[in-house]
DNA sequence: CTATATAATTAAGACCTCTTAACTATTAAG
DNA sequence: CTTAATAGTTAAGAGGTCTTAATTATATAG
């Protein structure tokens, strides 16, 4: 019980020291980029998903599918996503990435992970193994889950 | 050379299921609460500044003191910051946040780790221990840098 | 074929978010 | 004391971001 609790606070610790140094850089290029929270988390779904429709996206957003169409329309005519027809069912639009806004997204995350350059200056080779090991054992575990 | 590009290719790896775990917890929480992404800089930046003034906010944000004047006013407003004047230059305000602004915020920090408690169970004892360990070297890497 | 359901868009409108410019209060410098 | 600098607010306005309601096109059920 008590090695639990350890467990989970040295997550959350840790948790709350990548936040902190995450959110500035993130932040600072969802401005800079124009980007609203509802086009990011778009971008993100469909850099998962590779594509989606107008009302999927909505729904996962927690947004109308009115709101949404807008929204990508928007998101079109920054040249970040392409919309065409679903050939199996023409009332849907496959709305997927461009390499523009792949490359956009991929330039927030970097943005965000800046600090991680000088974190790693700080490890020896022995102390990365460590780190790796645990982080294989973790990609495997939240792989579980889904 | 080999080493530590599986290093940063691992680490990498995990951000990306961390931040696609967190991501869905987080903007759903931000649409509900209807805080802004400057909102929500602001709170953060609060909890760990203790204090912070108008103008040294807005910067921080990368926005107008005029522009952080009325976000914070809608902030105070719903109840999660407090201004006060400051004793020593009456011209500066103090901001702070209410025992309800950090609720708020405390809140939706554990909104988006929600899904870690799913992830927690699939762990053994040994493997927890594994990674508190792992963990407990990149707290204490990570405060030697700032 | 007809009626109904679904997907997306558009229009109107409410509200949010920021900017610049003007203004007040306070402090600091000469 | 006078002048300039600084901190914050307010007003006006541009534009973003959503909602509901109406519309169009397509698919499915009877």
């Amino acid at each position: 019980m008590a090695k639990t609790d350890n467990f989970v606070s040295t997550f959350h610790e840790w948790l709350d020291i990548f936040m902190h140094r995450s959110r500035h850089g993130f932040i600072q290029y969802a401005r800079e980029s124009g980007l609203s929270m509802s086009m990011i988390g778009a971008l993100f779904h469909l850099h998962r998903q590779g594509t989606s429709g107008v009302t999927d996206l909505g729904d996962h957003l927690g947004m109308t599918s009115a709101g949404a169409s807008q929204m990508l329309e928007r998101l079109v005519q920054q040249g970040l996503i392409k919309r065409s027809e679903d050939p199996d069912d023409r009332r849907v639009k496959q709305i997927v990435l461009t390499e523009q806004g792949c490359q956009v997204l991929e330039e927030g995350i970097r943005a965000r992970h800046d600090w991680l350059q000088d974190f790693m200056k700080n490890l020896t080779p022995q102390e990365k193994e460590q780190i790796t090991s645990a982080m294989n054992l973790m990609i495997e575990k939240a792989n579980q889950i889904s």
